[in-house]
Order: C-alpha cells, then structure tokens, then sequence
RNA sequence: CGAGAAGUAGCACAGCUUGGUAGUGCACCACGCUUGGGACGUGGGGGUCGCAGGUUCAAAUCCUGUCUUCUCGACCA
C-alpha cells in the first residue's frame, strides 16, 4: 500500500521531505513567512530533544537561564564581527505603542551579547568561574527563502553560553559539547555524523574557532546539526567581562558558546523517513508503539490494554489506538507518523495464540507466540530498530563518501551526486571560493586527526595544510 | 533579494480564455452497517474565491498593488 498523498523521495526529493512533515502533522505554516505553527506531533519530538539534551547539560554541571528577546543597537554592536556577520538578518522593533524609540531593538539572532553583557555585571572573582549558563528560547533570522524546520526565520533551539577562568577550560568545554552532540545524534538520532573545525571562512562570526557536527542527508547534502565555539577573549574585551585571579590581578574570561536547533527534526527526516511517511528512530520517537486491536469480540480491546499496561510499566511509551476506524486506517495512519513499532492484536491470530508485530523501519512483520514476555521482547526489538536504522544510515553515508584529488575528480563527483568528498586543502580562502563555483560546494569541517591525502591543496596545488570533507549544504 | 509558478471549503483541484445564482472528490457531522492494509449506504453542515484598491449595471473571472507558498540562484543554523 502506498502513501498517495506523498511525493516518491527519488522523485523529487524537496516536495518529499514536505509531504512527510505535513502528513505526520509536525508543523504548518502561519500567516507570517517563515514562521511556522510547531504542531503536537512535532512539539512532542522537540520535547523529547530538550529532555534528553537538557538532562545532558545538567549532568555536566550546567544551568538554565532565560535571557530577554530584545537587544538593544548599542549592546549588539560591541563586537564588530558578530554585527558583521549577523546585521544582515537582524529585525529590529522601531516602535512601542505608538512611540518611536529613541534606540531602536534587535529581536535577538543569538544571545553572546546579552550574556556577555550579564556576565560583565556578574563577575568578580576566580571563584565566580566558571560560569555554566544555558538557555532554551527561541531566535528570529530574517532569512530570505525558508523551509519548515530546516530554514524558518523563528527557530527553536538552545544556546549555552559558559565563561572561565583558563584558555585551557574553555576549550575542554567546547570539545566537550561537540561530543555531546555527536553523541546525541550516534545515540540517539540514529544519525552518523563528522565532526572537526570549520574554516576561517565558514566559522561562527565573531569566534575563534568553531567545531561542528555535520550530518549526510538522504540526497547526500551536508547538515549542520550542533555547533561548538570557542571565543577566547574575543567577546570579554569587548563587552569587559573582567574578574580578579588568585594573584589579585584583572583578567578577561574565557567564553564558549554551544547551540542546536528544531532543524534537527528536519534531519531526523531527511536521513530515516521513506516513501510511507515518517520513521522514527525508537529513543526519539516520543510515541513509541501502537497497539492496534482487530475484531469484534471484545477479546482483542482486552489484551491491548493489557499488553499496554505492562509495556507503560517497563517504561515502554505504547498506546492504544481505540479510534472507530478501520484496521488499515490505523495501519496507515501510524506509517505516516513514524511510530517505530506497531503490534496488531487481532481475534484471528488469538485463535492460535499468536499476536503479529510490524516494524516500521523495514515494514516487516513478524508473527509471535503470545505467551512470550511482551515487555523485554518490546525493548529487545526497539533496541534492534534502533541499532538497524543507525547501521543503514552509516552505510549510506559510506556510499556517499568519496576522496578527490582536484577540482576536476571533485566537479565529476557532485556531477554524479553530492556526498562527503575528502580532499587536502592550503587554508586560502579564495580556494574555498574556487570550489564553491561547484555547485556551491563548502567546506564542511577540517579533520585534524586524519592524515593528508595528496598533500596538495585541491584547489590551487599548493602545499595542503589541512584534510577537509567538502559539500553542498543545507 | 533576483527569475519563474501558484493561492477558490480542512486537503487536492475544476470554473477564469469569452464577467451574469460557488462546483467536484476526499475529510467533517448524524444514523445505519462494518473491522487482518486508508470499508459502505443515506442524509447533512461548511467558502464575502489570499488581502486591498480599480474597471463595470454586474468581478472567482479583467487591471494594479500587496501578502503567502513552491521551484531555481545569491545569503544563512
């Protein structure tokens, strides 16, 4: 049986990822261009990220603040590269009531001004430090074409933004974070990714360096999913975050800043979901089973619930689907939002003492006794699916990934199809623009542990001084 | 922001060329009948045709502007 309502993924891949978010009804659009309405089948998957993630961050010592939406111009342009960078998107409030204001307000793009400026007032002594500050809010970009998650100009997402005593602590945190991020999509996406450094070029505005997370989508097209940046004392000089040392002299702190964002749900589609509809990786699915009662005789309501009992008590999220509807209905209706496992408890298979389960990753069923011990049998095989779609992902990733040696070797590549492409790079930015004329080729991230490939820059020849993976992005 | 396409009921669309009573399918509601891959029958409700102007006796239809969505480029998480 096939979705009619959505567009074949080989088809067209744009029109795809749309339908799939539609007809598992995660957001929809409102009157505003690029802000979206997150709907409770999307809002549930994003609550379930913040929980995760959040537990995560308080684990590593880390607290929740919430900063104001507003930023006035004069804070905002403290730090020229971060105005630089950012100016473009920036929407600003010009009026309250019916006033014109004196300064007019940034809605904030980011808040490294805000928590700077609150950082200055706050700190004083070595013992203040470190300062360990998250937030989950939401930000506005005015962005020029836009996509349901993956480009709204209002986002969700978090932003931490820590402060130290040392270089050497700042950097720790900002390596650390990657690799909770990384960790969470391996994990609990179910989404491979590479991480390494950003380019001069492609870095965060105003950082001094930026570590990222890139995913490989379905069409082979780079995401990025969780970026970690390290500032130094770029921010501390300008917004004067000072604090005395145990020497009784004045420093500046060191500053981290670590985000993600609602484009993660965007991800999560573009690497898992098919023709049906939404698939959920079975740790993020916030449904994670369906049970379906088929029959008349009331025998089949009766076990559901029991069975739905027992999988809640071993902190299973199953339900029943009790709807008036038919069995193909619900079959349906659970394919298109991605519940990871579905159980068909019918009055024809009760007869032989069988119920039927239907995984949702490979549309596979499978037929069991009924007498098996349904909670441990449950987790056993949403640990499967999970490992599965992690292990399909990984190895599509691997038949994306290629080496190229030249612009040439790189040009037939992306003619074929994008995909990861490794190759040497000199560090010269007008190379990056050389390979940009490809397609819009980027740098995704430089690999510092992995060894050169060539030795030559793929662009000019040169002397490489770094092995990067190159691709177009979302 | 540049080029192209579109906007009519919750959704998908017809009607527009040639102006003259607002349509179809699915969805929704009621009742009946059904239940192993999106059942069926009968009846019913719902739209100032994206919005604002203009032309006209008369505008979904013609003209202008504007907003939104989609595709392709430039910008970005």
């Amino acid at each position: 049986m096939e979705n009619k309502a959505i567009t074949k993924r080989d088809v067209d891949f744009a029109k795809w990822y749309t339908n799939v978010v539609m007809a598992a009804r995660l957001c929809d659009y409102s009157s505003v261009k690029g802000c979206m309405v997150i709907e409770p089948n999307g809002y549930a998957i994003w609550e379930k990220m913040q929980s995760i993630l959040d537990a995560k961050f308080k684990e590593l010592g880390h607290q929740n603040v919430q900063m104001p939406l507003l930023i006035p111009e004069n804070l905002l342009q403290k730090e020229s590269d971060l105005v630089e960078g950012f100016a473009p998107e920036v929407a600003w409030v010009t009026e309250g009531g019916s006033k014109k204001l004196e300064e007019r307000l940034a809605i904030r793009p980011t808040s490294e001004t805000l928590f700077s400026d609150y950082y200055s007032k706050k700190v004083n002594s070595y013992k203040d430090l470190p300062m360990l500050y998250n937030q989950w809010c939401n930000v506005f970009r005015w962005e020029k074409t836009t996509r349901p998650f993956l480009r709204s100009r209002e986002f969700l997402w978090q932003e931490g933004h820590t402060i130290h005593a040392t270089k050497e602590e700042a950097e720790k945190e900002t390596k650390q974070m990657i690799d909770v991020y990384r960790w969470f999509h391996h994990e609990i996406l179910a989404i491979p990714s590479i991480t390494g450094i950003k380019t001069e070029k492609e870095k965060f505005a105003g950082a001094e360096y930026s570590l990222s997370n890139e995913a490989l989508m379905y069409d082979g097209i780079a995401l990025q999913s969780g970026t970690s940046h390290y500032f130094g004392q770029k921010f501390s000089k300008a917004y004067n975050i000072k604090f005395t040392n145990n020497q009784n002299k004045e420093e500046y702190v060191y500053q981290t800043s670590w985000g993600t964002t609602t484009r993660m749900i965007g991800g999560l589609i573009m690497v898992h979901s098919d023709d049906y509809g939404l698939v959920l990786p079975p740790r993020i699915a916030p449904k994670q089973v369906v049970i379906i009662p088929i029959g008349k005789e009331g025998l089949a309501d009766k076990l559901s619930e029991e069975i739905n009992e027992k999988l809640n008590k071993g902190g299973i999220a199953s339900y029943v689907d009790k709807t008036d509807r038919s069995p193909g209905y619900k079959f349906a209706e659970a394919e298109v939002n991605g519940i990871p496992l579905r159980i068909e408890v019918g009055e024809r298979d009760l007869k032989e003492n069988k119920i039927t389960f239907a995984r949702r990753d490979t549309r596979e069923r499978i037929v069991e006794s009924a007498d098996i011990n349904i909670t441990s049998y449950v987790e056993k095989l949403l640990d499967t699916i999970q490992d599965d779609m992690y292990n399909r992902a990984k190895q599509r990733v691997e038949s994306q990934t290629f080496t190229a040696k030249n612009l040439d070797e790189m040009k037939k590549i992306l003619a074929k199809q994008p995909g990861f492409i490794h190759a040497d790079f000199c560090g010269n930015p007008e190379c990056e623009d050389k390979v940009k004329e490809i397609n819009g080729c980027k740098s995704r991230v430089i690999l510092p542990d992995e060894k050169l490939i060539t030795g030559k820059c793929v662009a000019c020849g040169k002397e490489a001084k770094y092995h990067v993976v190159w691709d177009i992005q979302y």
